[in-house]
DNA sequence: CCCAGATTGTGAAATATTTATAAATTCTAG
DNA sequence: CTAGAATTTATAAATATTTCACAATCTGGG
């Protein structure tokens, strides 16, 4: 399972420090503080966090030189915070190497949701070319399409997920509670006949009549697993 | 025969723009003024010059402002003037959409040269022919006008973006979070709904009824696509 | 081979989720 | 200030998922 994330904060505002503290730490993550740019910078590099909030008005050095430090190191995300009259460019702080940026005041579920945003967008950077390919069956997840005996066909999200996780490990058997797991998440709770259902469908769709040398097949007492042979 | 090239000197120091004016005329330049962004702009827009001359210190919008702004519109060629102590980087120009910079004080000789070269780089350089093609469908990203069976129709900006964006990567489909970011601008925090509100009235306008071999189809429980058969 | 017990397949109803649409509101350029 | 655009909101419609009862199938032992 994965950690909390690490977020450091660097303003000189204590109430801004405590705002943000309350509103990140209920929402799971793990908040570290700093004042000002150079202690910021200390922290940053003792312990690096996954992502920073950095004040642009900071005493003693900025936040655009602790941002461009930073960047000399590492590529974690960054979001600026820069207050409402400080009328600088966004793509000034893009150039500097930020994220994002949020002017101040601004509302704690903004600032949530674009650490989230951030946070997925540099995690997401570079999505690995999603296509697995089997004689007569194609999955594209880039697509969204399954294309079985030179046909297209488009599958419910749930149908496709599976069909993608059990062609991704071929003759590998999965019992329920694993593909329960790994396709519909860690923290479902539901009956295991759910995937008897897809399965089910999944069968009807994409080897109705003709055969493959590839199947869907139940291991008895077991799971399911995408056979290959 | 050629005409003169109009040029546009947006600059505060009534002295500066003199100078300026002095130089080129005297090299066969047509020189027109303004002595705030905002009136640069509004110069621009009446009677678009060759070419701009932009000091970045101005009372009221700034350089960079206004740059943005012509270049929402177009692409003439933009020198940015910049006092020597503003150590910007250059980048950060360029990066907004400048051709070139020159630091005051400055030579004449030497900002009559760069603007030649300028106006050669930028005549000779092959314009990013914004288009898209296909069969019924033509997306002008110059003209923001869209070609639908043969009738020309203008569509508001965020539609034409979504659509050209979609267009670009046939097939592809994207979550309504992606969309949001690349059309709408990474910064942008706001309903995804809004996706889908322009979705229809793009349908309404472009596939009203007529069926062509493209579409922009619902990926249900993931997005949108432009689909191309 | 047949049976009992366990496991899986199936169809359909109940739920939940996602999308389409229209209407209201806010925003913005001029 | 005004009109058009963008966005939000609310509701209806479409679609997917889950559940559940029962049928079908498999397995191992007698």
């Amino acid at each position: 399972m994965k950690e909390k994330s690490r977020i450091l904060v660097v303003d000189d505002d204590r109430n801004i420090r405590q705002l943000v503290r309350l509103y990140l730490e209920k929402d799971g993550f793990e908040v570290h503080e700093a004042e000002t740019g150079d202690k910021g910078l200390d922290a940053f590099r003792k312990q690096p966090p996954d992502l920073m909030l950095l004040d642009l008005m900071l005493p003693g050095m900025d936040g655009w030189q602790v941002c461009r430090e930073v960047r000399k190191v590492s590529n974690i995300p960054i979001i600026m915070l820069t207050a409402k009259d400080e009328t600088f460019d966004k793509v000034l702080g893009l150039e500097l190497g930020a994220d994002d940026y949020v002017t101040k005041p601004f509302d704690p579920k903004e600032l949530i949701a674009r650490i989230k945003a951030v946070a997925r967008r540099t995690q997401n950077a570079v999505p690995p070319a999603k296509e697995i390919i089997f004689p007569n069956l194609v999955i594209n997840m880039t697509n969204y399409v399954v294309t079985c005996d030179g046909t297209d066909m488009e599958l419910p999200p749930k149908e496709i997920e599976l069909l993608f996780h059990l062609a991704s490990h071929p003759n590998q058997v999965f019992t329920r509670e694993q593909l329960l797991e790994q396709v519909w998440g860690f923290d479902y709770f539901g009956d295991s006949r759910t995937v008897d259902v897809h399965v089910k469908r999944l069968r009807e769709k994409i080897q109705g009549d003709s055969d493959h040398n590839w199947q869907i097949k139940t291991v008895w007492g077991v799971g399911y697993k995408f056979e290959v042979k």
